[in-house]
DNA sequence: GTTTAATCGAGACGGTACGTCCCGTCTTGAA
DNA sequence: TTCAAGACGGGACGTACCGTCTCGATTAAAC
């Protein structure tokens, strides 16, 4: 989760994560977590967090080769792998979407996910690797959770056999994601009943 | 279109933009465009421009308040504003949407615009008035053309008069740009065409 | 008499010294000498000079290349190229060198002075180049007056035609440098005028 | 030879030197002098010692307190505690001490002896202790040396019966090792015979 | 011969300082 | 007054070593 280089070109030695200290590893993210929400991610500076967390800084690059590496590891410590819960099912498709979108649009309401977040849309764009990393542990699980919650309605034939989930799955997130990612219109609740009903249109099995 | 900060605070004597030098202008925005396509944005640097330039710091920061205000212009020169030009109307909604997003498509396409288009998408996450900027006069342009596209076949009746156009270019527009910004999944002119025909189901007019 | 690198390598386009700010400068020289006489030599750091004189690191190295120069200068300002004075010349060469000596066991004896001095001795080790700054600028003026004394004096028949001029120096000289360099024995004035009177007795006029 | 700290402070249990590993002991001198030709003192390394020697840095510390500690031990170890050997007494004082100045010079003309020589110098200035230590066990024997065979050749009414032992020595040794030390002039073989002849002259009996 | 405790190789740790890179401001002539 | 040039005070970088501190895995002394 952490490592994000791979040809390892200075060769050196790779440390033995067996003898990591558990209490600098907690300490650093902790710190910076705060860190985070004091100054934001641009005034973050490797030498704050191990100055907060009572470490060396070479502790900190022993293990993580960059603050976007840090950061990436404070989120997944905090969400706890949360990503990639399947939907529920209630047999309410349209239900079951608008109670999961709802959810997203609480989730970006909140001020330091709303940060954390931007932290990962700004770095990815940089660093290919991160953007891996992030795409399969983040979004990529939260993708396959809709896709499969789409493809089990198709089979119940509740929506069109011809229709294509990965698409599908486009229409009802990335909307969402765009109005909060470009703050290009207001993301409410109401925005969110009327993109599932409008999708769902389009997706009703046809003739 | 460079001045990105608002009130004038700290008291310098605000520079006479007459005696502004044309030739310095133009040779620190070759120098950042570049040096922006050899080392990328966050390796970008104010004393590389100013070096490649040959032009001292000062007259930098005496008419751009930061890295990404240069680059804002950098980009601006580029495309010479052709933000906003209104779509193609042949009376074939669908056609001229898609005419439209294939062009966009062919845009992400190109490198030298992906790499600079992240580097917006990056910048504003952190910076909410290079944000409002680029929002203003990139994104929202091209937002009110797609709007006023499909307002016009409202009015003609080729989509639902209960149709919120401006859901209805989210649909349209976001799916493309998540692709390309999470590359998220491929993006090629057959995705474009599904994602117009199943949009259009949806907008098409109820009985 | 600071610059101690000849090869120029990492071609650093060289400071303009006729932008040089006089007052970092002075900061500099007084922060290190300050430091010098509080923790010594091995624990005087480039931080705190920079710390201590409020000035960027960089001011250090742009204008010293090592911690051992910016001293050197610390004491070439302090002693204001007192090297070389000629020795006084009353007639009396016994007499004359007896003063001169004793004037030299006094400034061994003062805390500052010796350390300043061990300092050099110590870096002249290592560093060839500022042995050879050290040698021309601070050793050989002060043997060459010594030199200059003798000479005078064997015109004068007041020693044997035959003395080389450069051995009498030593003879005089490296045995007070001697005890105090290594500790080797107290160094006294009593000592000093033995030594002269042994000199003096090998230098005398043979029939 | 090792220890240099006197008081033990710190409590550490003291390692019993019955249990100690020869094979560690010797591939750290081993490796320290190996690195102290590649490198020199100033950037020869407790960790590069340990690394070349496949030796925790533990087992360096358990022994010696200092990097100096250790070069010294490499230096007796290499000498094999020679220092301090009688000089000849062929009865013919003049060229006993020649022949040994000349050996002096020899030895200061090697280059790995040049150089752990400087060390020792340079160290010795800094650190008080290890100055008594080479001071006791390299330097004091060979003062000691000169002054048995000047006091014996005082006895056999060579040399002037008021003559101060200590003084003669340093007349004959200081010149010699100041050259060296200062590279003031050049240390030849003649110099020698030169400042022997005029030593002599001063020590002769008198009337 | 086994036991057992100290030493060993290894290297992670909290730190300090290094020398470098830029930042954004300030100063100096020349145009 | 603006410009090219670049020195300045400052902050952070990522690295090198410091000396201390665990870790098992050998030893070698005492049993």
């Amino acid at each position: 989760m952490a490592q994000t280089s791979t040809p390892e070109e200075p060769a050196r030695p790779a440390p033995n994560p067996r003898r990591r200290s558990e209490r600098a590893r907690r300490a650093i993210l902790a710190a910076a977590g705060e860190l985070l929400g004091e100054v934001g991610y641009a005034r973050l500076t490797m030498e704050a967090i191990a100055s907060r967390a009572r470490v060396g800084k070479q502790t900190i690059y022993r293990w993580w080769p960059t603050k976007a590496a840090v950061v990436f590891d404070v989120f997944t410590e905090m969400t706890g792998g949360a990503a990639g819960d399947p939907l529920p099912d209630t047999g309410d498709l349209d239900a079951d979407l608008r109670t999961v979108l709802h959810a997203i649009v609480e989730e970006y309401a909140d001020p330091l996910m709303d940060r954390i977040n931007r932290v990962f849309i700004a770095e990815v764009q940089t660093d290919p690797e991160l953007a891996e990393n992030v795409m399969e542990l983040l979004l990529r699980p939260n993708l396959r959770a809709f896709r499969d919650r789409l493809l089990s309605a198709r089979e119940a034939g509740l929506i069109d056999a011809g229709t294509d989930p990965d698409l599908a799955v486009d229409l009802l997130l990335a909307p969402v994601q765009q109005r909060w990612l470009m703050r290009s219109g207001e993301l409410t609740h109401a925005y969110v009943d009327a993109l599932v009903d409008t999708v769902m249109r389009a997706l009703r099995p046809r003739g």
